[in-house]
DNA sequence: CTTCTACTTTAGACTGATTATAAACTGATA
DNA sequence: TATCAGTTTATAATCAGTCTAAAGTAGAAG
């Protein structure tokens, strides 16, 4: 995918195309697997390896515009700060609780029986699971 | 239960009976259903319902030696605070991304199939499942 | 190309949950 | 009763995330 590319799937979503934008597409989606990351995280690399120097602000501001329009998925952990994904497939996680390392499940891979059904007036509208995972010790 | 039983339980857990935790234990586990609560919550229902004005750090004292000692569990969520559950078995729950309601589900009622191996020399502590619910537009 | 304006970016202030500190207090033991 | 490690507490510190208001910029219009 190139610079254009990018550009336009910006506007045609109604997000003015600015520099900051271009710079974290490329940053997110120029890759060959998708992956997780914190907002602190985006914000260093796109300094070191995108000698791009975007206020924390932006990052935040940034992410969450693209959060809106599907472009990544926000994921709460045991953690105190919030993960981002580029995987916006429905999908689960292992999660290491030491090392904070996350690791894809795809969706398909787990199946859910019986789900009960939810409270009255409530609709159902993602399942999230977790699997929290541990080094064996020793 | 009686507050003597709540001092023989710290006691024999290794814990100190003070007057704090023995408090905070008739609040918990005093009741007819196990519930979920913020630190805060905790703290402002001890001052209202127990007349005991708790300062904020022993509320988090008490319930962090409680967690490690299994009294009660921690549930992260995609919310800045995180929960406390005196439901102590494993289970699950409904999450109401806009209320913050948690509700619990029996672990009993939802199945779980072909769920992957971990990574390797990662072994599974535990799996939580959220499912996310909102109340229907209307 | 220049002007205009709404949308963006930004530094820095602010918030709110949680943790750290260090002094005062207290349960257990002798 | 004296002693002391474990506890409580007020308060400061931390840290992710949000807010603000000023400066910058993309895009439209002339
Ligand atoms: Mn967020
Ligand atoms: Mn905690
Ligand atoms: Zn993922
Ligand atoms: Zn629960």
């Amino acid at each position: 995918m190139k610079n254009q590319d990018f550009i336009n799937k910006l506007r045609n979503s109604g997000l003015r195309p600015t520099k900051q934008r271009i710079k974290i597409c490329e940053a997110l989606f120029n890759t060959e697997k998708t992956f997780h990351f914190t907002v602190n995280d985006l914000a260093k690399m796109m300094q070191k390896n995108f000698n791009e120097k975007i206020s924390l602000a932006t990052v935040y501001n940034t992410l969450h515009a693209f959060k809106k329009k599907g472009y990544v998925k926000e994921i709460s952990l045991g953690n105190d700060k919030s993960y981002f994904d580029t995987n916006i497939s429905s999908h689960h996680h292992f999660y290491d609780t030491k090392t904070n390392e996350l690791i894809d499940i795809d969706s398909s891979k787990i199946e859910l029986k019986n789900i009960p059904n939810p409270p009255k007036g409530k609709s159902i509208k993602e399942i999230d699971v977790v699997i929290n995972v541990e080094n064996d010790s020793q």
